[in-house]
DNA sequence: GCGGGATAGATGAGCTGTCAACGATCTCGT
DNA sequence: ACGAGATCGTTGACAGCTCATCTATCCCGC
């Protein structure tokens, strides 16, 4: 008994339709307006983003891997294709021989500070004023709800 | 006046957030199952499931490309993969000497026959099981709302 | 102080996505 | 019947991601 169903229901379909199609819309136009206006992928922007409002601008290696939930595989190439374009630098650790303090150079600065006033406007512009304050409110809820439960569950 | 801010309020941003961490991990979980349980990625299987069920097996390339949404090119260079694994196969349009027909093989088939269970079974395990019926109905509301939305938009 | 396991991070191969440019065929007005 | 554009799809260059593997350092018990 009990067996779950081999399909969704059609409810559930359309659900997980309408949400996956919404999702890579969104993040698709928000992806190649960032580009279009400020030449920075959207890893570049999270990782700017990040080192520069949580880390000071400074951030040991894996930190700014976790702050961002990346493997270290894909914050290395990362990090190495920003750096040859001068966003970020490389500083030793002296703490630590094998570890890095990854660093926003002032290029780095400029890129983010200039790129964020225009990607929020989008975020705004797509996202936010779709939706009702209470809209807004319950997708975080509902987000954060799908997201205490994967943590619940094995991969 | 009424100058947008530059900035999201404190909700706004939380909502934002929580809803790209939630959409990203899942989509990540999702994907690495794929790969695992069936040597597939996210492509082969939209791709396979949009023809095999849309399609009864057999599209034109472009109406294939527009039932999932995608650009020629990059449906172009998947269908090229796609081929060199067996997965689909090529056909000349006899209507039209410029166009394909894009065919499921009975390995593609197969493969989508064989991982859409385990597939689904993710989608259920880490989303639609993570939310109530209500929940469900809500964000599927909310995703149509910003879908059309986007559509009013320019790019 | 040294040997084993854990940790920090880099690297290379292979696949995927994007953008811009291209060649081939079709369509339609004259 | 022919030339201009539109349409169908491909291609090449290049950036990004994942997985497996590798090196160097650190920590800790003996």
């Amino acid at each position: 008994m009990n067996a779950t169903p081999r399909w969704l229901t059609p409810e559930q379909k359309a659900a997980w339709d309408s949400f996956i199609r919404m999702q890579e819309t969104l993040i698709g136009r928000l992806t190649r307006q960032l580009h279009v206006d400020s030449r920075m992928s959207a890893s570049d922007f999270i990782v700017l983003a990040s080192l520069t409002e949580r880390g000071g601008g400074r951030m040991r290696f894996l930190d700014l891997a976790k702050s961002v939930e990346w493997e270290k595989s894909r914050m290395s190439h990362q990090v190495g294709r920003m750096a040859k374009r001068g966003l970020v630098a490389r500083e030793e650790c002296p703490d630590d021989g094998r570890g890095w303090f990854i660093v926003a150079t002032p290029a780095g600065y400029r890129a983010i500070e200039e790129a964020a006033p225009m990607h929020v406007a989008h975020v705004r512009r797509l996202f936010v004023e779709a939706l009702s304050p209470e809209e807004l409110d319950t997708l975080a809820r509902i987000s954060q709800r799908v997201l205490t439960h994967m943590e619940q569950q094995p991969d």
